[in-house]
DNA sequence: CTGCAAATGTTATAATGTTTCAAATTTTGC
DNA sequence: GCAAAATTTGAAACATTATAACATTTGCAG
């Protein structure tokens, strides 16, 4: 159902938003969680950026909006996307982008460019394997999984310094 | 060469962290960087702390050294330390731990008890290569991997609350 | 309508990390 | 050795990211 990112090139990005905001009502629907104006809103912002978004960043865009916000409410909305799994939040930078796998079962994996800031996030199922193989073989339970690769997107390493 | 730590069992710390002092002086020494006191105090800091320890409390230590630091002072310190591969970096906790495999190449993976706090690092060759695998499959150029996973150490498994 | 729970507003503050420039120290070329 | 260059450290200010605490509003069940 999710609406899924062309990794690193060019789409309607429009539809592309919008489509991700129909598949998050009918998840919070299903879930019984409410997606209000704010927090449709915040993810509306965090899908109209392909790279990932501070807090601070949404939170200056809120304040465009006319909308008189603080970094709580910011935090607040994420923390709730993040709950029903609809934003991830990348730990090495600091940001969060939209999930491309929202409803779907799955661990992030995200493809971070140095150059062009791009995200693009995948499901390795061969990964997640070895993951939890090694995981277990020290006994421990894994619970949480935060995989990010930093390097060079495919554009940025023929066309460098673009975007 | 490296002093290995004995995940989540009771060892003799303080030779494990004198061996990894030890160890740090070799590996500065053929890469000709300059372990200075500073740098070689706030390795053993952090090498004191089997839990990661975080920049502000690396600077509270040293500041009851009597040392009078400031936070570039710490950060230049752990700066140099990453960059020599004796310490890393833990996105998700914004703090830092030992290398428990200096010295030699190796991309870490930690796992993280969500109770006691405890971090032991892996290598896992087969991990890092479905990691690969799965970059590559995009074009995708990986330089640095971020993984971490968090949950529930043996020992934290059975006898919640401890530590 | 009323009362409860969830969500939001508001203010302040904590925690983490960086910039900048000056001073001291170490290395290097001579 | 010695002066110039480069590296390291000191110090003050500042920037960014995140949370605490409490008041207010909104949605909803009974």
């Amino acid at each position: 159902m999710s609406a899924r990112a062309i990794p690193y090139r060019p789409h309607n990005h429009d539809a592309c938003v919008s489509q991700a905001l129909t598949d998050a009502r009918t998840i919070c629907q299903r879930q019984n969680a409410r997606l209000t104006p704010i927090r449709e809103r915040v993810l509306e912002l965090i899908w109209q950026s392909h790279k990932p978004l501070g807090a601070y960043d949404v939170l200056a865009k809120l304040s465009s909006d006319g909308h008189n916000a603080a970094p709580p409410t910011v935090y607040r909305a994420l923390d709730f996307l993040q709950q029903h799994g609809l934003v991830h939040r990348i730990a090495s930078l600091n940001a969060f982008i939209g999930c491309t796998h929202a409803g779907e079962s799955h661990t992030g994996m995200f493809l971070i460019c140095r150059a062009c800031g791009n995200v693009l996030e995948l499901t390795a199922p061969e990964v997640s394997t070895e993951v939890r193989k090694a995981a277990s073989g020290e006994g421990f339970r894994a619970e949480t999984t935060t995989l990010e690769i930093a390097g060079l997107c495919p554009r940025c390493q023929s066309e460098p310094g673009h975007d």
